[in-house]
DNA sequence: GATGAATGAGCATTCATTCAT
DNA sequence: AATGAATGAATGCTCATTCAT
């Protein structure tokens, strides 16, 4: 049972987060916070001044839970194709069920696009932190590149950084486009993610 | 000023198009509405049952608007990467220019993201809808690799379809990046689909 | 096909009646007149100023058909307490036999409270009508019990006019209560009717 | 100045009820309930989640007003027609005096009956709650007439359960249609019992 | 006689926010 | 730290009515 303002500070951020992204930074009312946190609207109006402030620092929390693990070194753990492959989807669903380890709960409808478009909308400078996450991505991808190339495995004159930029973009449309055209849950993008990585070797 | 019944649809038909490409369609109330179409609230509910039933009206507009031209052979006209980048770019400045012209005014804020996603989440069945737009245009793309392949500038065994796929994701994928990272106008658009084009031809 | 103002004007009072009975009269919008008349909004108006001003005229239409029939003599025709009955639930019935035909169609919900209070609430004028068809009502049931006097079937000392009055209030009121506590069709008023009489008969 | 929780709740039922009878559920806005508590439209959603469960609540106040007193026994207190019509009309007074001073008003229109249909139009499940008031009525009315026939003032062979629902519909039948067919106040009503009364004694 | 386009006031309801406690 | 009472602007929608054709 929670009560230090950490304690409470965090269930907010959390499940503000998981309401965000599952329907929409708009769709979300106090009410339905109130519902979810079991606080009260003044409690929430204590740690936040506002819904906007409010996104703001679960937009804060939705990057850091989007960086790539720094740990690990992607030059040296990707060779070929195959364990280009491994090696991203691995990243991405530690990172997915890390993410649900820390919101504590499954998230039926992972509707990141949805919550990123209005979260640029209700704050512009927020167009900085998704350009940094997709900077880290894009960098991460150039660093698998990069190993592939080490092993011989990249084709003559093609450049890494261009490689991953076009990749990243890939894995973005791909997903967009799952959005807008198909009934999805999360493992249904983890599977996108590998049949795209495979349709784009095919094709450089 | 128009009077017929026809016009006054239309009217609000464009109207609404224009608002909700802006804003998205929850951000566009009545009022806004009103004001813009200089007609009454009741006006339009004479035209349109509810809020919805104008959003699928708009929907079918923008869907016919984002068709591809049924009167030229894409697989003709590409020979090379130049002709390709040049016709996808003459294509869709034509697309904008019509769009611009139907709807009478510029716009300021194209944002067809936020627009889809909206769109899709008030009523699922537009999924197919969008579906439908992506396959045209895959298709389309598919037949520029053809026009390439013909002319004996793609790379031998490269899948003209699986080329189409990922160009579209790409496109989308770029789209949306800039979307959520820059600000940016229709003619950025363009430039940043013909550095996409030209990106992708590096790569493959 | 109607096509005369007479039919048209009819067509227009029937439908009014029916819906006002079935939904009661704030219920019926013009909407709803619309649709079950097939006429449009303006050729309504065209015969009726207003809303109220339809109703005035469906009032009569109404109240018309709730008079007792002036050609036959209760007086000569009841003679006991069975014939007291039968002839009061057969009058009942021709009067709805003959209400439906006239209407040329079911009534699903005949809520005549409703459409009474309604009524008088839009225009209390309509009170002398109501009155007037109580009175009316009164009056025939007092030429019942005048039928049992003449055959010595009434207790000596009965007023036959108290009676009447007491038994179209017995009616009343327990129509009015199986509106309120049950869920009713036309035909269970009639039987309503019947055991009120007859319980009526056991107390007198 | 009320400022307690409960305080406001009721003021705002109250209110709805005083205007409910007045005016019926259907005709009362939220404007009306904002202008007659002083209150704002927030504050009574605050306390009720919409119209609806408003009317459910202020319906249970009202079916609690309309019960008759535990604390007395008619049986006992009712011998003779003279005392069965003060009993009643004295108990339908208190009811009315405490009905008053809990609303803390005169109340214009006592308009029951739209009320109650209404209601149960809202919600049909409220017929459950009109019937119990029905039969709390009715077993009120039979007491009494077993009290006439202990002191030896009930005609042989009557049966005090038939008279008191006889005598019910009565009441409620002569009280239908004054409001249907006059001007009438509260006094009038109970005016209006007491002849109703006297009348069915005389044809008992 | 008849149509239906257009109006604008009014409706129940939702929402983010403020503030006394 | 935390509650929840209270606000009032805004939303989508319905309605009776008017009027040019």
């Amino acid at each position: 049972m929670p009560k230090s303002p950490l304690d409470t500070k965090a269930r907010i951020l959390k499940t503000a987060l998981l309401l965000f992204l599952e329907k929409g930074y708009k769709n979300i009312s106090y009410q339905d916070l109130v519902k979810n946190t079991g606080l009260s609207k003044g409690a929430i109006y204590h740690y936040f001044a506002s819904k906007e402030d409010l996104l703001l620092a679960v937009f804060d929390l939705f990057s850091a839970g989007s960086g790539q693990p720094a740990d690990k070194k992607p030059e040296d753990i990707v060779t070929d194709h195959t364990s280009f492959r491994k090696f991203y989807i691995d990243t991405r669903m530690e990172q997915l069920k890390a993410f649900k380890a820390f919101l504590g709960t499954e998230i039926a409808n992972f509707n990141w696009v949805l919550f990123c478009l209005e979260s640029i909308e209700a704050n512009a400078e927020l167009k900085g932190t998704v350009s940094t996450i997709a900077k880290t991505e894009v960098d991460f991808l150039e660093k698998c590149f990069t190993g592939l190339q080490k092993n011989g495995n990249l084709p003559k004159g093609k450049d890494p950084a261009l490689l991953a930029q076009n990749l990243y973009y890939v894995i973005e449309g791909a997903g967009l486009v799952m959005f807008l055209t198909e009934d999805k849950r999360d493992e249904d993008f983890i599977k996108l993610f590998d049949k795209t990585l495979d349709n784009f070797f095919k094709i450089i």
